[in-house]
DNA sequence: GTATCGTATTTCGTATACGAAATGACGGAA
DNA sequence: TTCCGTCATTTCGTATACGAAATACGATAC
């Protein structure tokens, strides 16, 4: 027999529902989170707003104005710029863990997220190829068998996906993230481990400099307060 | 003028107090988190407690158990393998993007934090060794300019207080970090940026040596469920 | 004596209540 | 008209209330 599914909370519920609408820009950086609003928007009371509220503060998503109210963190090309320069280091980094426990059971996992691309690519559809490429990455920290890794680039990925669908606006940029995906796995299971390392090191360096253009070209349009 | 201090919420307040009581052992790992307990000792409601633990659920120090508690997550020698693991490469990192901006004036902050470090050997006071040497860390994510250092770092710094103070025991050791860390110092002052960062890596690998080495001799004292 | 079930008690999650601080609106004085 | 003070309103933080689930305990059957 299997067991019953653990119901999640409504903090965790909320906190999930808050997360995923600052990531896509629904509430955009520098608004007002009104813990009545969003409470009666979620058809909860305002209490699990309170704490879920609670937790993006600590986690940075959020800023207190000192004031009545937190404000969504405005987006910071300094931070990103940091994101980038850490995720230089540490996704290289991932692969050459990867590479010690890798076996070819694995395989099959990468194709899945290959495949699912793949068939976003062909519906066209944005977030789901963001999802596929968090998806991508993750499965490289789960292999490197760090949990540290994981949990260190969780709260990245929540301001990355701020920025990736701009990247992915253009299909020449999503082909070749895609063909450097796969050269990656490709040279991990032919045991090129220092190889699959440094095509991640420039595939984030590549990823970077697609980010800053993008920012810089959209700045007029993110400069809100 | 400057501005009021702000008032810090009973959530925050609770948070840390939780916090520091784990990461001292004065809450043991395994043992549950009774709200009305902490409630009543804190002199709080139960709500802001509640706010604090779902925080600390977020972050990893306690977790569900599906029933009616949360438990102080155990220890676990693999986690610190992988804290360990991930400090090598991410330590030296630090240390390099520092040199890329680090200042003359920026001496005075260092010797603050050795000196602060010879007093806490002098008094023989554990926990004020074991916050010198976050401290000293801490300063060089800060001249790194690289907030994502700081924050991922600041998770794992909870796990690290909870074995440090087994290493720091050892008067050899003591001596023997801070003779590191002033080295490190010294290269990084001294424009030496690539020994300075061969040093910091080094610092760790040794400092991981004498984690495991306690750990596997406290083995038995550990196994607490 | 042991196993099993029913009931009392504890404990948590969520909702609601309440007070304090921030914001906004209005009106009077310069 | 502009500035400032007062009062009403909003909004948040914290406390308390309440129901549901988990645990503890005791009674009964074997």
């Amino acid at each position: 027999m299997e067991t019953v599914k653990q119901r999640r909370s409504l903090v965790e519920e909320t906190y999930d529902i808050l997360v995923d609408a600052i990531c896509t820009g629904e509430i955009r950086p520098g608004e007002r989170l009104n813990h009545d609003d969003i409470a009666s928007r979620l058809n909860v009371s305002r209490q699990p707003v309170n704490s879920a509220i609670s937790i993006l503060k600590a986690n940075g998503l959020v800023e207190d104005t000192g004031r009545r109210s937190v404000i969504v963190t405005p987006f910071d090309r300094h931070l990103f710029r940091a994101i980038y320069d850490f995720r230089v280091v540490i996704e290289p980094f991932a692969v050459r863990q990867a590479g010690k426990t890798l076996t070819p059971a694995d395989r099959a996992t990468a194709d899945a997220v290959l495949r699912a691309a793949d068939d976003a690519r062909r519906d066209g559809s944005l977030s789901r190829l963001v999802q596929a490429d968090m998806k991508f990455h993750e499965m490289i920290y789960g292999w490197s068998r760090n949990p540290v890794i994981e949990t260190s680039m969780r709260m990245n990925w929540h301001h990355i996906r701020r920025s990736m669908a701009e990247i992915l606006r253009d299909p020449a940029a999503i082909a070749s993230v895609w063909a450097q995906h796969f050269d990656i796995v490709e040279d991990l299971f032919a045991g090129e481990i220092e190889s699959a390392a440094s095509k991640m090191e420039n595939h984030i360096r590549q990823s970077y400099d697609a980010v800053i253009r993008v920012i810089e070209t959209n700045e007029t349009d993110r400069i809100e307060v």
